[in-house]
DNA sequence: GCGCGAATGTAATAGCATATAACTTAAGGC
DNA sequence: GCCTTAAGTTATATGCTATTACATTCGCGC
């Protein structure tokens, strides 16, 4: 087992790690110009392989798409998890909101790549993708700090999930310009998160009565 | 100037509208596979042009894309202010919303098309893109029905537009399975929709006093 | 350690898409 | 009516995906 992004070396035949190594190069390039950056024949060149060599290990470009995909998940999942262990007075859910706004943003290309429909809708149950993304739609349900009150955490979850997305595909797109600029996109995502805080307290405060 | 998705005539030389002709197709394209689904060369032989007739109009692909997608914001605002002039209780405000999220899964193709941000990142000011997308957010503050305090309304505007764009997205993707299941798109987009309502009129009732 | 099957990589090639260059046809102003 | 120019055509270069047939190595049973 070699290191991940090396090259082949030139005497050798077999590469050693090509699967991962494609995935981490797929990454790397997806970093700037999202999944359309993402060639099969420029991996292979830069991991000094043949251009069929990948589909030893992929299918098809869809294939390796949907591995680089998941790996990204779980690489978000770490830093949400970390950011969320960081000893601080905010709550976790605010401590989620700005690492994922930071990450959609400063590693957008990855972060398109992620939620590039085509992709993640081939999630299916029991795909390594599909456990990928409920793994973090977890701990955003665990970032709520909340107790389950019927379907209610998970509503909330789903809620504070979609906005945080909307403003980082709205920012993105430089869609916060002109008279929008005012608002910043901290700003909108801290309004997002108190809203959801209220929304739980209140729920909790109407389950106790 | 021709019917716009009519193909050439055998016999002619000049198609005649091309250009219009080609958007149109195009976005009959994206509607099912997105931007993916647009190729220069399909685009050409459904119209009975040759493959390169295309560029007499349009820089490269991604002129096309562009142009496609500017018409598709068109549409939609049209599709949001007929939403928004239905007569019914509803509020505007809701009304967009409903309309939003019907656009957006429904034709979730050209939906994604007008979001993919390597095409909408390309509007500049006074690019008929451009144009386009600042016409949505003024059709969104239009539906808030509220007066201007400060930029208080451009902030609710964004919130809410990013929230509707994070849902439909979400969905799309699938993931609304499991336990999040629960909760319905539309019931989703209803609390975001009284969520903004609730603030705006906080909001004012604040600068009254 | 030897042999053999499975895994992995290569060379050659087909097919499709973008894009450019050089040439042709039609339209419209003067 | 001529002549410029917009619009379309044929031919071609380049790059990517994917398949087929062939070559090499790994590792496991013996």
């Amino acid at each position: 087992m070699r290191s991940q992004l090396a090259r082949k070396p030139a005497n050798t035949y077999h590469h050693g790690d090509l699967r991962d190594a494609l995935i981490k190069a797929a990454l790397r390039e997806a970093e700037q110009g999202g999944a359309e950056a993402i060639s099969i024949k420029a991996l292979a060149k830069q991991l000094g392989v043949s251009q069929p060599a990948p589909y030893r290990h992929f299918a098809d470009r869809e294939a390796l798409l949907a591995a680089a995909t998941a790996e990204a998940f779980r690489q978000f999942n770490v830093i949400l998890r970390e950011a969320m262990a960081k000893p601080t007075k905010q709550s976790k859910l605010s401590l989620l909101a700005q690492a994922t706004l930071e990450f959609g943003l400063r590693r957008n290309g990855i972060y398109r790549l992620m939620f590039a429909s085509r992709t993640v809708s081939c999630a299916v149950k029991g795909n390594e993708l599909y456990a990928a993304t409920r793994e973090t739609f977890s701990l955003v349900i665990e970032a709520l700090e909340a107790p389950a009150i019927g379907y209610l955490r998970e509503r909330q979850a789903l809620k504070i999930w979609a906005a945080l997305h909307g403003v980082v595909m709205l920012a993105e797109q430089g869609l916060f310009t002109g008279e929008a600029a005012h608002a910043t996109r901290e700003e909108l995502v801290e309004d997002f998160v108190n809203e959801t805080k209220a929304a739980l307290t209140a729920a909790i405060r109407a389950t106790r009565r």
